[in-house]
DNA sequence: TAATTTCGACCGACCAGTCGGTATATAATT
DNA sequence: AATTATATACCGACTGGTCGGTCGAAATTA
């Protein structure tokens, strides 16, 4: 998996030779097709394998925290750290949307993921509502800007972006949107 | 160069034949080759004529605006109206995105682009400062901010989101974005 | 000795790009 | 005004290299 993984971030899915992954994961090409019955099923697989190693950290850093606005932050600070630690986590992002593009297995493989994801975040958005912590903004829609902004770290893989680190985005974005959440009253 | 972007929208790059094209185009794939000397340089060709279909006209519906948030408001429209008429247009983004974590000449050109009208936001923004509509927010980071949701439309062409609509999503992130920006004095 | 796991040479489908040729238009020559 | 020359535009059968996947044999484990 990790040896795929490296693989297709380097060149893509197509360019992406079953014969890389046999020379850097140092098994056969049999043993490959041992375990796996298709080069397509291996990169399925990766999908399963990436969330494991790279989101599922975040529920226990998000949980710990208090109010719904505190989770929302850890929730973008969770990401941020992952994207300094591990670029490669977030540069595989754009194969996998063109994948869910073009091949149902893949969509709804990621569909499942991220609706997973986005109910995770809309009841974060609830709870604050249902505290007062929050205006009543529209749950669902809230947490898919969130979301879709989380993935736009993605952006800082592909293109200089001349100065403006992922850092300094996230922390704009959150800020108009958790003061867009919050109630007037606190400030 | 119709042709290739239907067929690169159903199949992405690699999958996309030339015989496709062929087929599509009732040229000959002599023709073809005639006019583009490989398959890469007809769809660096596609970049340019996505580019100035869908996406130059931004600029006569945005400066006939007023203020400076007026303005903003004009160019999420356009993106969202272009979203409606032509979703393909956002499809093959991911495509180019791609390309530009594969390929160095799809990233230069991509990179060009998106230099420009990054720079076309974040001139509207300095406006927006300067007349004291809008608080001191740096204006590369927040104009990048927008661009980056704008292309988060993207999303929509790929997952089910259950019932919410781009145009909600627009809506909702722009109005954070835009409240963000605006001094309080006004509210 | 039977089952499981690994090996890698090989096969064949697939497709970007080639190339010898045709067609039409305009200009040059007789 | 008929003939020849040159350039441009287009055609599609063919080829050569490339890989996903197979399979019989070998190694390892139980």
């Amino acid at each position: 998996m990790s040896a795929a993984l490296s693989v297709v971030v380097a060149k893509g899915y197509e360019h992406s030779r079953m014969d890389d992954i046999v020379e850097k994961s140092q098994l056969s090409k049999g043993a490959i097709y041992w375990y796996y019955k298709s080069k397509k099923e291996v990169y399925l697989s990766l999908v399963d394998y990436w969330f494991v190693q790279y989101s599922s950290g975040v529920l226990d850093k998000v949980q710990h925290q208090e109010s719904a606005s505190t989770q929302l932050k850890a929730l973008f600070d969770f990401f941020i750290n992952q994207f300094d630690n591990n670029p490669a986590s977030f540069k595989i992002l754009v194969e996998f949307w063109r994948m869910s593009g073009l091949d149902p297995d893949f969509n709804s493989k990621l569909q499942k993921i991220y609706s997973q994801f986005l109910e995770y975040i809309t009841e974060i958005i609830k709870t604050g509502i249902a505290s007062g912590e929050f205006k009543k903004v529209d749950p669902r829609i809230t947490a898919l800007s969130i979301l879709i902004n989380i993935e736009g770290i993605n952006w800082f893989t592909l293109f200089d972006k001349s100065g403006v680190e992922a850092h300094d985005y996230i922390d704009t974005i959150s800020d108009f949107i958790l003061n867009g959440l919050k109630k007037k009253s606190n400030k």
